[in-house]
DNA sequence: TAGATTGTTAATCGATTAACAATC
DNA sequence: TAGATTGTTAATCGATTAACAATC
């Protein structure tokens, strides 16, 4: 992989798509793929997907294209995929059982080790068989069990709190649900989930659809 | 607002987050901000905020900068915001009872009218106060009901047969959360929520970070 | 070998940033 | 009025698309 130029935030956001879309075809037992049959799949041009690719190294061969398992692996390995990721859940409610209970997550390696809630009534409780801690002892468990991924899902007014004590304790990434975006040090990653920005947005084309036919 | 000109999908996805911010300003009072305060809190160029409002129209005065509350309001009504906007679920699983129990959503005008499912051990009952119904009375209820928007937390096996019956019945948009992407016919909006994607750009963040310390 | 398809360079397109006259 | 700040045009930057020699 080439270290010295920086990937580009739209190349990144593509990757997860190109993942879905291989291992889709791997379960139909195609075996390789030109960039110009999984552009087609993916609406976007043949060009794009092998300027994307060779972002990371040359994956394809000259006259046969890509082989699909193959590109999967390495997709899956820029990824960070392949090993187990340790995560916790900060936040027991609706939201966060929700993502608890998502059986997507595990399988790719992200496991969802303790749950931190500051609700005295469901603490020692489990759901889907992991283990409800008090959010006072998140720190160390942070720090003691080497948790690479914290996943918000408490209300906006708890969140800078709990991010200041994951981050202090060595968190690597922090997956946020909360209402407000949030900023970390430099060394921590940050992927900020706005369901209601996303719900806006399909309002706001809605919106458009409606004023193009007037 | 210029019907012309076609809004870049970069600017669709700042509005929500102006929105929020605007929100965060009304909140603490503050009346009037400039292109370069705001610019500020939300980490871009005031140029950028100029470029962007001014797709829309100028809600500025020279010399002043932007009326929080006008430009609030302008913005809300840009995404198409204000009134009620009709909503059903497809899917009482946990992601959907999470979206359903959300209290962010009804305030902005997005009101879920019914839920849908396939299980008869839960048709008849409620979710925060709304009835599930099942999901071959969806069409109807949907046609009858002039419902816009169908927000989808159902197996992706399941997806794309009920995406052909909200069509039918004439649904305005739909915000997806199965596994797949979803292609519906011109004249109907979709907004394809990917959690898993995004969890795996956070995992490349973090080995990218990773990386970049070797 | 001939056909197919890559990796990569060059051209184009679009989005972001800079600059500044207009004006509150 | 003088200072501030917009709206908008021009310049720059970056991402996407096109083209094609290399080669399987």
């Amino acid at each position: 992989m080439n270290r010295s130029k920086k990937v580009s935030d739209a190349v990144i956001k593509r990757l997860p798509r190109y993942y879905r879309h291989l291992s889709a075809l791997m379960e139909s037992g195609v075996e390789r793929i030109s960039s110009k049959e999984l552009a087609a799949r993916m609406n976007i041009t043949a060009s794009q997907v092998r300027q994307d690719l060779n972002n990371f190294g040359g994956f394809g061969h000259q006259g046969y294209g890509y082989n699909v398992n193959i590109l999967y692996r390495e997709i899956g390995a820029i990824l960070g995929l392949g090993g187990e990721l340790p995560c916790i859940m900060a936040g027991a409610g609706h939201l966060g059982t929700a993502i608890i209970n998502y059986k997507g997550f595990a399988s790719r390696g992200f496991v969802i080790k303790k749950i931190f809630d500051i609700d005295e009534n469901i603490i020692g409780k489990e759901i889907n068989g992991i283990e409800i801690m008090h959010i006072k002892d998140m720190q160390n468990y942070i720090r003691d069990n080497s948790v690479e991924i914290a996943m918000l899902c408490v209300p906006h007014s708890a969140a800078n709190e709990i991010v200041k004590c994951a981050v202090e304790a060595g968190i690597k990434g922090i997956w946020n649900f909360s209402y407000h975006d949030i900023s970390v040090p430099d060394g921590v990653a940050v992927v900020n989930v706005h369901l209601s920005d996303s719900l806006m947005t399909l309002s706001y084309k809605i919106n458009e659809i409606k004023n193009k036919g007037l």
